[in-house]
DNA sequence: TTGTGTTTTATTGCCTCC
DNA sequence: GGAGGCAATAAAACACAA
């Protein structure tokens, strides 16, 4: 066969895009059945006027791109919830920063008193306006759960309360990353995927 | 019109199953 | 070992901005 006639016969074989018809044909037929048999695959090339063996490329194509699409909607859903959760743990990062602030202010505060407690040993006073010993930021006080000033009916010992706190909060201080770490939910190792490395949700 | 990116059809090579 | 599936890739067809 000369080139010529080959350049000719690759000419009139030139490939052509299925007609509309005939693709929505084939993507009917692949909704009910993705991996048809054999004597569908032939009904449909009578039917179609193709080649069974183009039925046959024709799902084996549908099924890679359907795979594809499919991939490309578990990312983005992986991505979203992804973000979500950053999201939420970076407020949380700055609800406990806040925390931690507060806490080094209550021990600030404690071991002023320590200090004045030979002096004033039988005179134990309430958190008043005036004696904000347990008045924390009032814009935040609703972080910490800590009761305010008008919580107050003048009966409650808070020294006791104070303790507790300050002992609840060398525990989380222990545990939990302090602001100067940096610690934010990309760095921090609960959600580390060293397994599959950095950015693991780039593809 | 043309260069470029995307989509669609087709081929190739490897793998699995019967 | 043959049939059929899949992944990777080629190449034609198409879309579209400049």
């Amino acid at each position: 066969m000369s080139t010529t006639t080959i350049k000719k016969s690759s000419k009139n074989n030139r490939r052509k895009r299925f007609s509309d018809d005939q693709v929505k044909s084939l993507e009917t037929t692949f909704e009910t059945e993705s991996r048809p048999e054999l004597r569908l695959k032939q009904n449909l090339a009578n039917k179609l006027g193709l080649q069974p063996r183009q039925i046959a490329i024709w799902f084996q194509n549908k099924r890679a791109r359907s795979k594809s699409k499919q991939i490309e909607r578990e990312y983005s859903m992986l991505k979203s919830n992804y973000d979500k959760l950053a999201s939420q743990f970076e407020a949380m990062r700055k609800e406990n920063q806040n925390l931690l602030i507060q806490v080094q202010r209550l021990r600030k505060m404690a071991d002023k008193r320590d200090g004045d407690k030979n002096d004033d040993k039988n005179n134990i006073t309430l958190a008043t306006s005036e004696n904000p010993r347990f008045l924390l930021d009032i814009n935040n006080s609703h972080e910490l759960c800590m009761p305010s000033c008008s919580d107050l009916n003048g009966k409650v010992d808070y020294l006791e309360q104070e303790t507790d706190v300050l002992n609840m909060a060398r525990i989380v201080e222990g545990s939990l990353a302090s602001p100067e770490n940096g610690c934010s939910f990309e760095s921090c190792t609960f959600l580390d995927n060293t397994g599959s490395g950095p950015q693991w949700w780039d593809f």
